[in-house]
DNA sequence: TAGATTGTTAATCGATTAACAATC
DNA sequence: TAGATTGTTAATCGATTAACAATC
């Protein structure tokens, strides 16, 4: 037997990590230099004992006896996410949302790199959003050759996106941060999605609204 | 003993209704009249059961031998998630993000109607943003016990969110949309957040690029 | 060393899935 | 009626919490 299988995390732990991040950043800032699971749970509203699994499922950052070294955790933790790496990244659709998404966005911090924004509108092209020159469509597949992105953002209407993502695949992206409202994970396989679904999260809010 | 008290739904029932309302959109758009829990669950690839135990939290929208009527089960989940309302909702902090939700999000077909944007910089004021001109926060008070709006959208940097909070609350908003990356509800209490956490998003997305 | 706090195992809780009787 | 499919109960699975021995 050459070394133990690590069993893969749920996703349950992994969408907590951002949270830990954000936590520990703000300590670190406040001049906190270490911190019990104990005392870190009651800031953030959770258990101890969630704390330790959680940390635990990649390594004991920990000490007995001491706690958690904020900064060295927090860098764990970064690394964990990804956020040392500059994963090149394209944005397709720069309406509203997607111009947003570009100007507003810092990439740099969660570990990407924004490299070209691209839009079907030709009354779009040429112009400047976030410091990039908006590209038509048809401009995609020789740029993708040319950078090989890692990632790309989609914020096209949900009737785009579908054609959109069967193009990129071929391009070899593999990771799509997708706010259309459109299931992508469902027709494509072997990639990486995250959905940011607005409408979704919203109704989530007037459900709640109405039942309380 | 006078009738049953009803067992509050679980989050990640409701967090799942938004997507059973824009399924069953779709397929009303397809001109599909009636459809069966497992025919559902194989195109949303979930299990026939779990659409079956999530419907049933609020009541049996289905027949025996039959399924369901899709334009009948889309308007009582509408209903459950309060799309049919009008919950007044005013937006504050008109920057990029901001300003694209504002003029992109379509409210109204969520069940809210925008109806005032506020930002803290001078030289906004006035500028007109999806049809409204960009007040001044000191103008929130007088604006909300006018109009006593439900619901409020946050696109603020995380400096601002606290404050802000505390006078929305004082002016009687109970529900917060907020996309500013900080944790409105643990200093805040017996209010409704709703998060939109764009970074603890894309982060989850690099970690998979990451480790896979 | 004694006290504190972790890492980790065991117990509990809740959510998902399976099964099937009810019924259209 | 017979076949299909729900509503609902029971079984399973996974995630959270509690407990405690290990150890700094």
């Amino acid at each position: 037997m050459p070394g133990k299988l690590k069993k893969s995390v749920s996703m349950s732990v992994i969408r907590r990590l951002p949270r830990y991040y954000r936590f520990t950043g703000e300590l670190i800032e406040q001049g906190i230099v270490r911190i019990s699971s104990g005392e870190l749970a009651k800031r953030m509203a959770v258990t101890a004992s969630q704390i330790r699994q959680d940390l635990n499922c990649f390594g004991g950052f920990g000490q007995q006896g001491y706690g958690y070294n904020l900064v060295e955790l927090r860098e764990e933790i970064g690394k964990i996410l990804g956020v040392d790496q500059s994963y090149k990244t394209v944005l397709i659709g720069a309406g509203n949302l997607g111009a947003a998404i570009a100007a507003g966005m810092n990439f740099k911090k969660y570990g990407c790199e924004l490299i070209g924004v691209f839009d079907s509108d030709p009354n779009k092209h040429g112009k400047k959003v976030a410091g990039f020159k908006i590209q038509g469509l048809e401009a995609l597949g020789e740029f993708c050759k040319r950078e090989a992105p890692d990632m790309a953002v989609l914020c096209t209407p949900k009737s785009a996106v579908h054609e959109l993502a069967d193009a990129l695949i071929s391009y070899g992206v593999k990771a799509f941060w997708n706010f259309g409202h459109y299931d992508l994970s469902l027709t494509h396989k072997d990639i990486l999605v995250e959905n940011v679904h607005l409408g979704d999260s919203i109704m989530t809010l007037t459900y709640e609204i109405r039942n309380n």
